[in-house]
DNA sequence: AGATACCCTGGAAACGTTCCCGGGACCGAT
DNA sequence: ATCGGTCCCGGGAACGTTTCCAGGGTATCT
C-alpha cells in the first residue's frame, strides 16, 4: 500500500479511503489512486484490515461429518449463502465428538470469526454448553435445541420433523400396520421430535401405542443391530423407520440380508431424501425436507444477528437483534416401500 | 495481553516468549506469567499473530460443489490431516463456473491463506490458469492436470481412473459385450483417463472398438439424455458405463423408466462407491477408490510444501521443495449388474 | 578482582491497514 | 479584507502480536 501511495504521490491515508468508498476523496484523487492500484496490481490485505476493523467477514462452520450428504448440503447452501454477502467460511469436522466441538469453537474465536454456525455433536454436553454461555459472537444452530443461556442466546433454524413423521406414520397405520419399528440416532431433538410425531400418530387414530424404538449413533452399523433386533423380536414390527440416511443404508443390509421384499413382506420409511430412496426398487418413502434451505436459512439468520451488531463503549461487538428460531417444514412422501402388511401378520 | 503482562508485572515481549515457547525464559517466568494467563483466561488473538509472523495458519479449499458425495469426502479426508497440524480450512463453492474459481482464489489470497488445495471447474481456463501461473503460495490440485507455468508449478493427487476402467471394460469385454456405451462429465483429466483406460481394454483384446461415448456435464440430467442417447443408437450398447455418480442416477432413472433389468438386458458400471451402488438390486459394478485419502493425501502433499518454506531476502516465503505428484490406485469391483449381453444383441 | 561470556528481560519497531484529527485551499457572505 | 464554512488531504496513533536489540545481572575464568 506504500508503494501505491508512493506511486501516486498521496498519503496511505488517502489510498485507504479511495479504497474503502469513504465520501471525503476528490474525482481526481481517485483518478490517480487507482491508476497506481492497477499498474501495481496491488490488493489490500484482508488480514490487516480484520486487525483494525476489528471484524474479519468471516464465520466458523462446526459439522460433526461434511462427508454425510445432510451436513454438506447444509454447507452448501449456507457458504453460498454467506459468500454473497463477502464473508468466508471456516469448516471443522468434530467427528461426533463434543469435546472436538467445544476446541473448535475455541479456536473459532481465537481467529475472530464474526459468526458461528453449529451442527453440534451433541445437546448436553456441559463444556460446550458453558462455553456457549460466555460467548459473545452470534451463534446460529443448526437443528439443534439447547438448555440454558446457551439456548436463549443463540439462534436456530429446526426442521419441523414431528409433523412429517406424522404423517407418515399416519400412512403406515391407514395401510394395517399396527406394530411399527422405529431406529434414531442420538438423543437429540430430531430423534425427540420423530418419536413425538410416532406418538401424535397412534393417538390421532386411538390405536394402541405397539411401537418400539431403539436409540444409537446416527451410522449405518446401528442401523443395521437395530433392524437385527427389530426384526428378531417375539413379534416383529410389520414396518420399520429409519431416522436418517445412514441408519437407512444399514437396515437395508439386513433386509437383504434376510431376503425381505420392501413393501410385501415389511413396509419402510427414511428420513430425508438421496438418491438411493428414490432411485430403489421400489422406491423408499421418504420424510422429506429442504436440506440446502436449512443451510441457507441458517446463513441468513446469522447475517442478520451481523448486520445489528454495534460497538459498545469498551469497544466490543455487541448484537442489538434478539435470536430467532425458524421452523422448516417437513413432507412425507409416500411411495411403494409403504404397503399394506402381510395378511399373517395383520392378523 | 497488555493485561497479562501488567498482572504479571512483567513486559508483554516476555508474554509472548513464554506462550510461543521461546526457549529464552526462566522457569520463575514462565510460572508468573502462566498464572496471569490462567486467572485472566487470556487467549491470544491469531489475526495479530498472522499479520505479524506471516503465516495464517489456515488454508483455502476451492471446491466445486462441496453437497457431492466425492468432493464432501475429500474434504473430510482434508480437513483432518490438516486440523491434525493445526491448520484451518477455508472452504468454497465454485458451483462449476471457473470464473468463480479465479475470483475465489483472489479471495484466499488477499486472506493470506498459506496453501490452496483445488478441484477446479476446468482445467483449461486462461484466466485461472494466468492467476495460478503469477501465485507464489503453495498449490495442490486434486484430480486435476493443468498446462504451462501453473501445471508445474503445483503439485497434485491424482486417481488412476486409466487402469481401473482398463479392469471394467476388460471384464465387460469377456462377458461377451462388444458394444459399450461410455457417459462422461467435463473434458477434465478423469475424463480422458476413463476413455484411455476403455481403449486400452479393447486394444489388449485385440476388439474392434465399437464402443460410442457422450460427454458432457457431471451432472444427473445429462447422464439421463446420454442414455437417452445411446440406447436408442441403430445399434445400442450392450452396456453402459457412467463415469460418475451423478452420471449413474440419471442413467438408472432412464434404465427403469425403459423398464429394463440391470445384467439381464443390460449391464452397467459407475464410477466411484456411494451407498446406491452398494445397496441396488442387482449390485452395481464399480471402479472403487478411497476418495478420503485422496484429501487426505493432498493435505500432506500441502503440509509437505509448507514445512519446506524459507524467507527470501525480500521477506516473501519462498517454496525450496520441488511440488510432487502422487498417483492414487482406483480398483474394479466385479458386480451382478454386469452380466453377459442378451442372446439377440449379443449376435 | 577484573574481564568475558551467558542468560534473561524490557523497550521499541514492525506487520498492513483504518480512521481521527488538524490544517490548507477555496468559496460565499458580510 | 475578514470571517465562517466546506471540502480534501496528510500525519500519526492504534489494532494485538512478534522479534530484534541492547542492557543488566550472575557465573566463570584468569
Amino acid at each position: 500500500m506504500r508503494e501505491v501511495a508512493d506511486l501516486a504521490g498521496v498519503a496511505m491515508s488517502s489510498v485507504s479511503r479511495v479504497l474503502s468508498g469513504h465520501p471525503d476523496v476528490s474525482p481526481a484523487m481517485r483518478q490517480r489512486v487507482m491508476a497506481a492500484v492497477d499498474s501495481l496490481g496491488y490488493q489490500p490485505d484482508l488480514l490487516a484490515q480484520s486487525l483494525r476493523r476489528r471484524e474479519t467477514l468471516s464465520v466458523g462452520f462446526v459439522v460433526s461429518d461434511i462427508s454425510n450428504p445432510l451436513q454438506s448440503q447444509i454447507a452448501l447452501g449456507a457458504e453460498t449463502a454467506l459468500r454473497a454477502k463477502g464473508y468466508s467460511m471456516l469448516l471443522t469436522n468434530s467427528e461426533n465428538e463434543p469435546a472436538l466441538d467445544t476446541s473448535h469453537i475455541r479456536l473459532f474465536q481465537q481467529r475472530r470469526v464474526d459468526g458461528l454456525l453449529l451442527s453440534l455433536a451433541a445437546e448436553d454436553d456441559p463444556q460446550t454448553l458453558a462455553l456457549l454461555g460466555a460467548i459473545e459472537t452470534p451463534i446460529v444452530l443448526i437443528d439443534r435445541e439447547l438448555r440454558g443461556d446457551a439456548g436463549t442466546r443463540a439462534s436456530a433454524v429446526l426442521s419441523d420433523h414431528r409433523s412429517g413423521m406424522r404423517d407418515a406414520v399416519g400412512h403406515l397405520l391407514d395401510l394395517g400396520h399396527r406394530r411399527i419399528g422405529m431406529i434414531l440416532g442420538q438423543p437429540m431433538r430430531f430423534s425427540r421430535e420423530r418419536l413425538g410425531g410416532l406418538k401424535d400418530a397412534y393417538k390421532a387414530r386411538g390405536v394402541a401405542p405397539a411401537y418400539s424404538v431403539v436409540e444409537g449413533q446416527l451410522e449405518a452399523r446401528h442401523g443395521r443391530a437395530a433392524t437385527q433386533k427389530l426384526l428378531d423380536a417375539a413379534e416383529p414390527p410389520t414396518a420399520l423407520v429409519a431416522g436418517g440416511n445412514q441408519l437407512l443404508n444399514g437396515a437395508l443390509e439386513e433386509i437383504q440380508q434376510r431376503g425381505l421384499q420392501l413393501g410385501a413382506d415389511l413396509s419402510l420409511v427414511s428420513c430425508d431424501e438421496i438418491s438411493l430412496t428414490q432411485l430403489y426398487q421400489p422406491p423408499i418413502a421418504v420424510v422429506r425436507r429442504d436440506i440446502r434451505a436449512l443451510g441457507r436459512r441458517a446463513a441468513e439468520l446469522l447475517l442478520s444477528q451481523l448486520e445489528a451488531q454495534e460497538e459498545d463503549d469498551e469497544g466490543r461487538m455487541r448484537v442489538t437483534r434478539d435470536p430467532e428460531v425458524v421452523l422448516l417444514p417437513t413432507e412425507f412422501v409416500a411411495r411403494p416401500s409403504c404397503a399394506a402388511p402381510p395378511r399373517a401378520a395383520a392378523e
